[in-house]
DNA sequence: CCGATAGATTGACGAATGTCGATGTGTTGA
DNA sequence: TCAACACATCGACATTCGTCAATCTATCGG
């Protein structure tokens, strides 16, 4: 439906329909080459969610500064300086986004970063 | 408005009752390169937070793909279904969060992708 | 001036988020 | 079998966020 010319010269076509779920993958071309659809839209604003807290993007960068490639989650409430269930909430939540890996072995938990999944959200960004 | 500069490199802006940072520039290394302090966490999510909604990222992406490289705010309005203010206010946080610019000509208001703020953003991704 | 228009601001509301203490779950070693 | 430990989950709370209707502020044409 063609609604208005407007100074830009564009023809707007409205869309009311409004999503609430979200699916967190990778899902489209980098952002200047196409316009967003909403599905897309609702991903990628997810996976940026995931890293839109300061305590996440910390947790984030300890653990792909780890020399070996991994880190315990038993490590990484101290530095964080948040109680043990906010870090492990935070973990989860990096986890969910697909930025992390989670590896549970015994009794401890190791996180390793997807190094696949930044490349895959860098690469919208440009 | 009271705007003051903190030695951190952020602004803290003072609207209403609330207290939100933004950052000014970029702030750090690439994630994998040195751990975060606490001051460029905060710096960074704040730009990500600005990415992390659906009809936020759709705004930037309409706008990047302007044919001209820039869009009037009067177009914007239709395609991404939202109230006119609400429009508005996502362009706010998008243009404080440094990722468009704003310029009022006349009546209407054009915005422009700020490629240089995307770059930093992914490089901080590597 | 005046009326029309673009768009920013305000105030209000429900929903989502970050946080913690308390508790649950599973593993280890004695 | 049991106690200690690592970590996840739950319940609750205050704060922040996205949204809209109503309103305000500029700017333009006549």
């Amino acid at each position: 439906m063609i609604v208005n010319i407007s100074p830009g010269g564009v023809d707007l076509i409205r869309s009311n329909s409004r999503l609430r779920v979200v699916p967190v993958v990778a899902c489209c071309a980098p952002i200047a080459h196409d316009v967003l659809d909403e599905n897309s839209a609702s991903a990628l604003a997810s996976a940026f969610a995931a890293m839109a807290d300061p305590s996440r993007l910390r947790l984030l960068s300890l653990i792909a500064n780890a020399p070996t490639g991994e880190m315990c989650a038993c490590d990484l409430v101290e530095p964080i300086g948040k109680s043990q269930p906010t870090v492990s909430h935070h973990l989860k939540i990096l986890t969910e986004a697909g930025l992390v890996h989670r590896e549970k072995r015994g009794v401890w938990a190791w996180y390793r970063a997807n190094t696949a999944k930044l490349a895959e959200l860098r690469s919208i960004l440009a």
